[in-house]
RNA sequence: GGUCCCGUAGCUCAGCUGGAUAGAGCAUCUGCCUUCUAAGCAGACGGUCGCGCGUUCGAAUCGCGCCGGGAUCACCA
């Protein structure tokens, strides 16, 4: 349907015609704000072929398009750019188009088909969620809708680090130091409990660590031989076999940890489709090693341990089993990839990880390839950049983390704070205005991180990164509300409203014509695994709608058709902006 | 040392499949609420696009070489 598509074809034909150049030549692009018209065709790759004045050329086009096709009004000519302004019609066309297009901008999902897969989150379950995992979280969840959005099912997934020397540092400290404290019985939530053990043994290990030092034990061997430690290795063997006392304290702490990261899910706006767990994986892939063996992919050394050479591809060789035969976290990655190539009909597989992992998949996916998986091609990794505190990196052990459910609290009392200080509170219940400042306060976090191109770090600074004005959720909030507001009041307008009735103005071209760029906006979002072009496209539409909205009066236009038509054009705008900010996770209030 | 990512206004970021005078927000300053929500709008101020060389009619954008920041190359997870 789009325009830009119809008239790239018109242009395709008749260049060819006129100086036999190919599509490749063709370079169209936005009118820059300086001058007139919506689309500028740049004429010189095109001079080589037709040997005119890059001005020649130009006009030359300009006049044959105007005898060819409706979709071009009128052109000017500047140096060698074609500048093309849409005909009325075409505008028309587009915004009705629109109009009838129910859900516009979202394709419709054949159940049918095969679906993507998209892990995130993968949290570990010594340690409450923290600043890190919202950006996984929030990127996972959001770039899992704009795959829906562009017409695929998907399947969202977290593999859970539920095991490992980790969690027995926890469980060392809670039978240590808890005398049984529970979830119940401190009224802490159950991943932070678990949490708070983690840092207790960290503390207690330091200090066993410099006893140790100073009753005349080397650092290194310290590090190992304290009795803390030693300890949690023992746990983790004990669990390795099966020990039952150890399993059920093992299984006890991570069922806190769940409930606990449920919550936070919850509160996030995320649900998984299915939950892997480590304990359940950790030992696949094994047989595919065994068989890549065979099939020599991997080789075994001397000392019996099996490793992939990747030298050939630049990169180094990689261990894939330890010489005891135990596995590393690639043999499991690996088991588990193939597994859920089995578990469901999916023709794509989506990691989300922080890019400090960046090279563990790359190896991974050759290695799949190499393996002769043909989907091995279909697997991606929506990669991103560390979440710094201004203090530097964050340290779960040591405690200098920003917390999620504690960001969320406060993010929620800045927006209580700032709707007080408005004098908005008073347009509301108690619930309501509370519904909304969790909205604006978790809408300001969403979308302060997913604007941000996945692959730059971030530095976040809990005290002044958060805004409520400019580039902001709020403010898109603020405009979707301020638009619904227009809408409501404007149902009592009964009035029919032909295309005959008024001219456009300028401001309502652009709106038609930005809107109708929404479809290929979450197209590129998904082919980028990147959110962050529909947080701006999002934040340009709101622009472009608040200065329509300052020049021109939707309910107190010149006559009542006016009125009916601005109220239609508002109607497809806050449709295009809620669904938009759905794709961020982010709600629409109508009032705020 | 090898590899990967980043470097654009005081700060946070767009733009990067080459195109016209490099755009927003925050901060600072000026206007605009007795008319549809001022969490807004209009404007001012602010730039050697890290540096150099090259390719090109044309480079923030592509290539090479430096410099700066980060990550990674574990029989750690």
């Amino acid at each position: 349907m789009n325009t830009i598509y119809s008239l790239k074809a018109v242009l395709s034909e008749l260049l060819f015609d006129l100086f036999g150049v190919d599509d490749i030549a063709i370079d169209l692009q936005e009118t820059k704000k300086e001058f007139n018209g919506d689309i500028t065709l740049v004429v010189f790759p095109i001079l080589k072929r037709s040997r005119l004045s890059p001005e020649a050329t130009a006009e030359l086009i300009g006049i044959r398009l105007l005898e060819k096709t409706n979709i071009i009004d009128t052109y000017s000519v500047v140096h060698g750019f074609l500048n093309l302004t849409y005909s009325r019609g075409i505008v028309i066309k587009t915004f009705d188009t629109i109009k009838a297009t129910p859900g516009f901008g979202i394709r419709k999902v054949d159940k049918s088909l095969p679906s993507s897969m998209i892990e995130y989150s993968s949290p570990n379950t010594n340690k409450p969620l923290h600043l890190g995992h919202i950006r996984n979280i929030l990127l996972g969840m959001s770039i899992s809708k704009i795959l829906q959005a562009s017409g695929m099912n998907t399947i969202q997934v977290q593999i859970i680090n539920d095991r490992g020397v980790q969690i027995c540092k926890s469980m060392w400290a809670w039978s240590q130091f808890s005398n049984g404290e529970t979830p119940e019985s401190s009224g802490m939530k159950g991943d932070h409990l678990v949490g708070k053990y983690y840092v207790l043994f960290d503390k207690e290990y330091k200090k066993q660590v410099s006893q140790s030092i100073s009753s005349g034990v080397s650092e290194e061997e310290a590090k190992k031989s304290v009795k803390c430690i030693v300890q949690v290795q023992e746990m983790l063997l004990q669990w390795e076999s099966g020990d039952s006392e150890i399993v059920k304290l093992w299984s006890k702490m991570n069922n806190w940890v769940y409930s606990g990261f449920d919550k936070t899910y919850k509160r996030l706006g995320t649900d998984f489709d299915k939950n892997y767990y480590e304990s359940d994986t950790y030992l696949l892939g094994k047989i595919d090693i065994e068989e890549g063996i065979k099939n020599n992919v991997f080789f075994r050394k001397k000392d019996n341990s099996v490793w992939i050479d990747l030298s050939s591809d630049g990169l180094d060789e990689k261990l894939v089993l330890r010489k005891d035969g135990s596995s590393v976290y690639m043999t499991q990655d690996i088991g588990t990839a193939i597994q859920r190539f089995k578990d469901f009909e999916i023709n794509s597989l989506t990691y989300v990880v922080g890019n400090e992992q960046d090279y563990h998949f790359k190896v991974l996916f050759l290695i799949l390839e190499k393996l002769g998986y043909k989907w091995a091609n279909k697997l991606r990794n929506l990669s991103y950049g560390m979440v710094d505190l201004p203090t530097g990196k964050m340290k779960s052990r040591e405690g200098n983390v920003v917390d999620a459910d504690d960001l969320m609290d406060q993010m929620e009392l800045a927006a209580m704070k700032l709707s007080n200080e408005l004098g908005k509170a008073s347009f509301y219940d108690e619930i309501e205005h509370k519904e909304l400042n969790i909205s604006l306060g978790h809408g300001a976090l969403k979308y302060f991180i997913l604007k941000v191109d996945p692959k730059k770090r971030m530095v976040f600074n809990p005290d002044e990164s958060i805004d409520f004005n400019g580039n902001t959720g709020p403010f898109l909030q603020y405009t979707h509300a301020r638009i619904s507001s227009l809408i409501r009041k404007g149902r009592g307008e009964q009035s029919k409203w032909s295309w005959d009735d008024f001219s456009l103005t300028e401001k309502e071209r652009d709106l038609i014509l930005f809107l109708s760029k929404f479809p290929e906006i979450i197209d590129s979002a998904a082919l980028n695994l990147n959110p962050s072009i529909v947080a701006s496209y999002l934040y340009d539409l709101a622009k472009i709608f608040n200065s329509f909205y300052q020049q021109h009066s939707v309910l107190n236009a010149e006559t009542a058709q006016i009125v009916a038509f601005r109220v239609d054009l508002c109607k497809q705008i806050v449709s295009v902006m809620k669904t938009g900010l759905g794709l961020l996770g982010i709600n629409a209030p109508d009032r705020m």
